[in-house]
DNA sequence: CCTGAGTGCGTACATTTGTACGCGAAGTGT
DNA sequence: ACACTTCGCGTACAAATGTACGCACTCAGG
């Protein structure tokens, strides 16, 4: 019974918000790994380093650590863009930092590009999540609109949107200077002088 | 003894020719309905009308129910796009008849939209629907390309791809004029002087 | 030190799932 | 007509899963 073993049966304080929070971020992993479908209960507490009583008693249900598990990825997607935007120069040019953005998005962040979409097609069957999905559009159109004007702001999120998930899935990956030619071609019109 | 090659001669069964189809028809409507995880032997052998043996037995695998299904229902929409397109005016304003399209696409052609994007998604973490999806894409930027230049062409099928889903998301959903002014914008350029 | 409440988790159980197996029926060659 | 192969499906079974329940341990308050 004297089951001191470490990492067995350890007690936390009375208020451990750290755990809970690990789980969530354990369960953005799974959906990144296996998608929505594969994450368990089982599976996030795997991922977590916890045990499955832990997972179930933290979020009573499926749908809630779902659903916390999305709108985390969100927020922390619209927090990166953001700081993203403020670190780039006033004078930047534009079409080609989106370009590195994209090519950011489908290499190194490919991860958080998954979970995006997974989140965006979880939203349409589950009504819980259709804010947080539609606060990433606002945060696309608000950066998008900020650069440029409202219209221009809007094209580039839809195009943004499309693209990026175009080129996630293409065999080969579209180079950066496709990318860039289209974000110029969508900035400044057809036909350049 | 003929003894043919497995799947090259093999004859349609005596009874049912048209089983198999339905019994993928199905899937892609427990798709629409329930999302990519809702998709069992179970539920799709309820949906077509068709015992459980039956499922399990034209698709082996889970996998093979789910591919063959996302498969057909890339297909399906292809060519009802390609359909549309011969059937639009030569002379039509372009922007316009793509407002329509997104209009009938997250309206009437509901169930379709989704199932198209739960495809995109499933493709990210099984890459034995790669291949579906990049048909859906190359059809779309043949499509838009035939109306314009190979350049606007891959830029409206971008733009179409993420409009699509953010205006299938958006709550309320925008307005026709606001599509068809955001074509016009990537097809016409920036407000002429 | 004792007690009581409350927190965190280990475990058990019913349900749902994928899949293998076996049996009847339809077709095929002789 | 008869043996034999193939087809289609009903059923059974093991694994996985969500969730409820109860125990251990911690922390006030006296």
């Amino acid at each position: 019974m004297v089951k001191s073993e470490p990492g067995a049966t350890r007690r936390r304080g009375p208020n451990d918000p750290e755990r809970r929070a690990r789980i969530a971020k354990a369960a953005v992993e799974v959906v990144a790994q296996r998608g929505i479908d594969g994450v368990t209960h089982r599976s996030v507490a795997a991922a977590a380093g916890v045990p499955l009583g832990s997972t179930t008693y933290h979020f009573a249900t499926l749908d809630d650590l779902l659903e916390v598990a999305l709108h985390e990825a969100a927020e922390k997607n619209v927090h990166a863009l953001k700081e993203w935007e403020s670190a780039l120069p006033p004078d930047a040019d534009f079409a080609a930092a989106l370009a590195d953005l994209v090519m950011g998005y489908i290499n190194e962040q490919y991860r958080d590009t998954v979970v995006e979409y997974d989140l965006y097609v979880a939203a349409l069957h589950r009504p819980a999540l259709r804010k947080a999905s539609a606060a990433w559009d606002d945060a696309l159109i608000a950066f998008f609109g900020s650069r440029t004007d409202p219209l221009t702001g809007r094209l580039l999120a839809g195009l943004f949107c499309g693209l990026l998930m175009q080129a996630a899935l293409a065999d080969p990956r579209p180079s950066r200077d496709e990318i860039e030619t289209l974000f110029r071609r969508a900035i400044d019109g057809p036909a350049t002088p």
